[in-house]
RNA sequence: GCGGAAGUAGCUCACCUGGUAGAGCGACAGCUUCCCAAGCUGUAGGUAGCGGGUUCGAGUCCCGUCUUCCGCUCCA
């Protein structure tokens, strides 16, 4: 387990080192679980995105794409169920330092006031805590507790905190007019970016005359107010997801799930990460949306964790949007049932979700491709860091060197960068010795390295190095474009 | 939010029990080099997280504060 931690310490550092993601505001200490994606981060990152983009909708044909906006409405987060579901009111006890929800710890005591036979002081008690809950009246909720003298079951006392509210989203001000009310012009900056594909259903399904089982997959910023936020780039208040959204006949889901869980593992392992590394978890407890949830976990080097989620919920979201905004939220099918032998009409689709995390999949392939390789022979000893991206990911594809900087070499070296730089990222480096550029583009993650020689001025051939093997090639200038594309395909 | 540890150059660290900061690596410039880091020369870079206190004098002692790491708590 040490090792692992000092593994993980050792990527952080690297990222950092290496300009691929910096803490956010620095200069200023920091701004806690907030991190920004540096010159190669956001390289790496944006191939990361455009690979699941174009899996998702370049490769099938009933998955379009949309771009909502960060700001909704506030009622699509009452209709989605996370005003009310989210936020816990909390109390710590001050002896033991432990923390509970409020409405789990007065669960907790009218269970024991049940198994001791005092039914109605339970069902009184829980009468009126929902009754302050509802009313967010913490103050009479702080004195049901004292009242009812309950007690930590750790420290034993009833020595307790105010009740303070966690608020799972963030809230800004909307437009320019002050209310008297402030709850008027409050608006929430997304926690999810599923509501933006729900409330736009009927918008894509009719301009882009799509027909179930279609989906509609977006990739986007949201936002959380963690309790915690650790763990580098793994928990961030402010994180991007890559959510697929598809929408099926109902009688279906069950098959969908199924594709998608079996999909989505399968499109992970095509990016060639080790299957050993993944597994799925299950649920057992279900969100208040969901009929079937599982999540593909990763072992990153702080254990298996959660990069990706898929979720079958129902006709929920969209029952809620069309209860909430008055709207229909119906699909007319077509199709003949053949158990009837009609169509099978109007019906609320139910909902498939894939959900996944755009900065841990990135922590995921970094975690995946951070390597400390010992090359160390009987007369020296040697060491190198390489990060072994697969090539379409990595942020630079090729880097190109003249061997030394002068006779003319590095004008060859230079015209082949002009040659390949409108294909894919390229990078040139004349300083230093040959092999301290070749180590500088493995701590990177640069799949191929170029080096001109003399012997490249008679017959146009170059060498070439390859990372994860380190070893060299003499090839043809001319087929140099040709190998990097195909690899990077 | 609680407990523990730590904050000195880009990175890793040193300065022992107080006397106004050093090294290695890295970076940059140049030299050398015909293929895998640690060959040569030079240059830049720190008001020792921040604020206050004790002291003739503080990176070094005390207090506060911020940040980070480890553990706990929470997690759709």
């Amino acid at each position: 387990m040490a090792n692992d931690s000092n593994r993980f310490q050792a990527i952080i550092s690297h990222c950092k080192e290496y300009g691929f993601i910096f803490p956010s505001s620095e200069i200023y200490d920091g701004l806690q679980a907030v991190y920004d994606y540096g010159q190669w981060g956001s390289e790496l990152k944006k191939n990361i995105r455009d690979y699941w983009w174009k899996s998702m909708t370049q490769l099938n044909d009933n998955i379009v794409g949309i771009d909502a906006a960060i700001f909704m409405h506030p009622t699509t987060w009452k209709a989605s169920g996370h005003v009310d579901n989210f936020n816990d009111p909390m109390i710590d006890n001050k002896d033991s330092k432990k923390r509970y929800r409020v409405d789990h710890l007065i669960e907790g005591f009218a269970d024991e006031q049940v198994a001791v036979g005092n039914k109605q002081l339970a069902e009184d008690v829980l009468s009126q805590m929902d009754a302050l809950l509802a009313k967010d009246d913490f103050a009479s909720l702080k004195k049901l507790i004292e009242d009812n003298k309950i007690k930590c079951a750790i420290s034993g006392t009833s020595n307790w905190t105010d009740i303070r509210q966690f608020n799972l989203m963030f809230s800004t001000e909307f437009g320019s007019t002050v209310s008297a009310d402030d709850e008027d012009n409050k608006v929430y900056l997304r926690p999810e970016t599923a509501q933006g594909i729900f409330v736009n259903f009927l918008n894509v399904q009719k301009t882009g005359r799509m027909k179930v089982p279609f989906g509609i997959a977006q990739i986007g910023k949201a936002f959380r107010n963690e309790i915690v936020a650790r763990q580098f780039i793994f928990r961030m208040r402010e994180f991007e997801q890559m959510e697929m959204q598809f929408f099926v006949r109902p009688g279906t889901e069950g098959e969908w799930y199924k594709y998608w869980k079996e999909e989505r593992l399968k499109w992970h392992l095509s990016l060639g990460f080790d299957p050993a590394k993944y597994r799925y978890h299950d649920h057992v407890k279900l969100a208040h949306y969901a009929k079937e949830a599982c999540d593909i976990e990763f072992e990153f080097p702080i254990g298996f964790k959660e990069v990706e989620g898929i979720h079958s919920r129902g006709d929920f979201d969209l029952s809620q949007h069309e209860k909430f905004s008055k709207k229909k939220q119906n699909y007319f099918d077509n199709d003949i049932d053949p158990a009837t032998g009609k169509a099978y009409g109007n019906y609320i689709p139910y909902v498939i979700e894939t959900s996944i995390g755009l900065d841990r999949m990135f922590l995921l392939v970094m975690s995946n491709a951070y390597t400390e390789e010992d090359l160390s022979t009987a007369e020296k000893p040697d060491s190198r860091v390489v990060l072994k991206f697969p090539a379409k990911l990595a942020p630079i594809k090729l880097a190109v060197f003249p061997l030394v900087k002068k006779d003319g070499l590095p004008e060859i070296a230079r015209n082949i960068i002009s040659d390949c730089k409108s294909s894919f990222r390229c990078f040139y480096e004349e300083k230093d010795a040959i092999g301290k550029r070749y180590r500088r583009m493995d701590a990177l993650g640069t799949p191929f390295c170029i080096t001109v020689d003399h012997q490249s001025k008679e017959d146009n051939t170059v060498t070439i190095r390859y990372r994860d093997s380190m070893q060299q090639e003499r090839i043809a200038i001319d087929k140099i474009k040709e190998i990097v594309t195909a690899a990077i395909a």
